[in-house]
DNA sequence: TGTGACTGCCC
DNA sequence: ATTCTGC
DNA sequence: GCAGAATGGGCAGTCACA
């Protein structure tokens, strides 16, 4: 723990990447191996299912510091970190044991169906004896979201430098559902086991936006064209005799679309199909909130089976045959990904995501233009002869979305962020004109430069109203233009619609806030029923 | 038994 | 998802 | 160009509590 402590140090210190780098591999040169694969684990997103609620946690920080839990409330939000927080706030203490990360995480693990009483005391033992440093990262490690300021691809980066294997084996590596618990650093990292990988997914390919023109992309020729669909990216894995289906967060999702089963019958072994996962009905997809339904689910009842059906929009072959053809070029995965489809019967809830045609950029952008009647976000563009990598990057595959709709809106909330943004008014709630009234209907916290949050901040501390705990409603009078990419009707909200994506674009210091738009403007951009 | 707060997943 | 910021 | 940080809305699930 103490080594992990130091780690998170030097990792916290600095934002180079490259000194993040070399820190964590040196970490991993010398850390014993079941600290590795914690460490692994906890920077790959895996980390274990919070065991103590929030509230509790305060309860028993403020007790064990001697504080009232308004005053932890008050110190929070100035730290804007619960975990740093609790470790500024306990009392000094001489703590100096030593347990390895891995002790503390196992001890965590088992705690997992204890009572409360059983938690409060292991906690308050830790609080106790680990030295400060080490009682930050603690606190860390059983608080929300564990960041280090190293991601997953940073860390994969330093384990490649640490074990000398490829980054993006690593990468292939480290993907699926496995835990410290269920398997050995040699069997994940060194020797991956071919048994234990038939469920294996391939790592994602991502999209950037595009930043300017298609014609910057060169000779359309180059280049496939296909609809940007509004589903949930899924990669078919069929198998060993099965099939899994993945989410693009390494989720396990194939017992939530049990219609795609129908793959083991007329799907060959030894094939793996990445595409988009949409709710489909009379040759047309269905919107995002169907299949949403379907997430997060136990089990899924007949009626939701049956009122959206799904599909698999097949967009790229990654295995055939058992052989890996992520270093083909698009073109050919994608002329056998058309052989493998074309020999499903039509029952088979699997599709192909249809090639656009288009002779030349003008043909695609006229394509584009139609694509929100289809029920698309846009089109995405993909070299035709580039392999299939890993992750986001920029180069061979971008998303060509439709242009955001906007409105113009009046600030009447705002609120302190978190983080960085602990001492700063970043996060505000919009209103449009219903008639003489401003009515809310979205929040907001992205778009502006650090310095007009600045500018906005010493704003707010002067034209607020009202408190209601951390919210502050201020003076009616900024308007900013809010972009979005979809407005639905909403029963939860009393403006009674809901956006997609909500951001600001600008703040409309040119605008006096009697020329915000109305409900009745954001009402006519809704989609015909 | 219903509700609201919270979490973690998708986008 | 989105955006901005620092390297 | 990459990587991180901080945040949007909806849904299903969980848990505390009325």
């Amino acid at each position: 723990m103490r080594a992990f402590a130091d780690l998170f140090r030097s990792l916290d210190q600095t934002s180079r990447t490259s000194v993040k780098v070399s820190a964590l591999a040196a970490y991993f040169d010398m850390a014993p191996e079941r600290d590795r694969l914690w460490t692994i684990a906890l920077l790959s997103g895996r980390r274990p299912k919070r065991l103590i609620s929030t509230g509790r946690l305060r309860d028993w920080a403020a007790e064990t510091a001697q504080v009232p839990l308004w005053l932890l409330e008050e110190s929070y939000a100035v730290v804007g970190d619960l975990a740093e927080t609790i470790a500024l706030l306990l009392p000094t203490s001489g703590g100096t044991s030593a347990p390895t990360l891995s002790n503390v995480m196992d001890e965590l693990a088992a705690l997992s169906n204890a009572e409360d009483d059983e938690k409060r005391a292991t906690v308050m033992r830790y609080w106790n004896d680990l030295p400060p440093d080490a009682r930050l990262v603690f606190n860390k490690l059983i608080t929300g979201g564990f960041r280090m300021g190293v991601s997953r691809k940073l860390m994969t980066r330093a384990l490649s430098k640490a074990t000398g294997i490829e980054e993006s084996d690593l990468a292939h590596r480290l993907m699926g559902n496995w835990t410290p618990q269920t398997i050995s650093y040699a069997n994940l990292v060194l020797e991956p086991d071919a048994s234990e990988q038939t469920a294996r997914p391939y790592p994602f390919y991502l999209a950037y936006q595009i930043e300017s023109a298609p014609e910057d992309l060169g000779d359309p020729g180059d280049w496939m064209a296909e609809y940007k669909w509004d589903g949930i990216r899924g990669q078919l894995i069929r198998r060993g005799g099965d099939w899994h289906l993945w989410s693009r967060g390494e989720e396990l999702i194939t017992d939530q679309f049990p219609e795609l089963a129908a793959t083991l019958d007329h799907v060959p072994d030894g094939t793996v199909l990445d595409g988009e996962l949409l709710a489909w009905q009379d040759d047309a997809p269905r919107p995002f909130a169907d299949l949403q339904k379907r997430l997060g689910r136990k089990t899924v009842p007949k009626k939701v089976l049956k009122d959206a059906p799904v599909v698999l929009l097949a967009y790229d072959l990654l295995e055939f045959g058992g052989k890996d053809l992520r270093p083909w070029p698009l073109r050919s995965r994608r002329d056998a990904l058309t052989e493998v489809i074309r020999a499903l019967p039509p029952d088979c809830p699997v599709r192909l995501s249809d090639p656009l045609k288009f002779a030349d950029w003008p043909a695609l952008a006229a394509i584009r233009s139609k694509a929100r009647d289809i029920g698309t976000e846009g089109v995405m563009l993909k070299r035709m002869h580039a392999p299939y990598l890993d992750g986001r990057r920029k180069g061979d595959w971008w998303k060509w979305k439709l242009d955001p709709m906007t409105v113009d809106a009046v600030m009447i909330y705002a609120q302190a962020g978190h983080g960085r943004r602990a001492n700063l008014y970043t996060d505000y709630t919009f209103a449009v004109w219903d008639g003489d009234t401003l009515v809310p209907f979205t929040k907001a916290y992205s778009g502006l430069t650090d310095a007009e949050f600045g500018k906005i901040t010493a704003w707010v501390r002067k034209n607020t109203l009202e408190r209601f705990g951390p919210v502050r409603r201020v003076t009616p009078e900024l308007v900013f233009e809010i972009a979005f990419e979809g407005i639905q009707e909403s029963r939860r909200h009393k403006s009674g619609i809901t956006l997609r994506f909500p951001r600001m674009v600008r703040w409309r210091q040119d605008k006096p806030m009697a020329e915000a738009n109305t409900l009745a403007d954001l009402r006519a951009l809704l989609p015909e029923p």
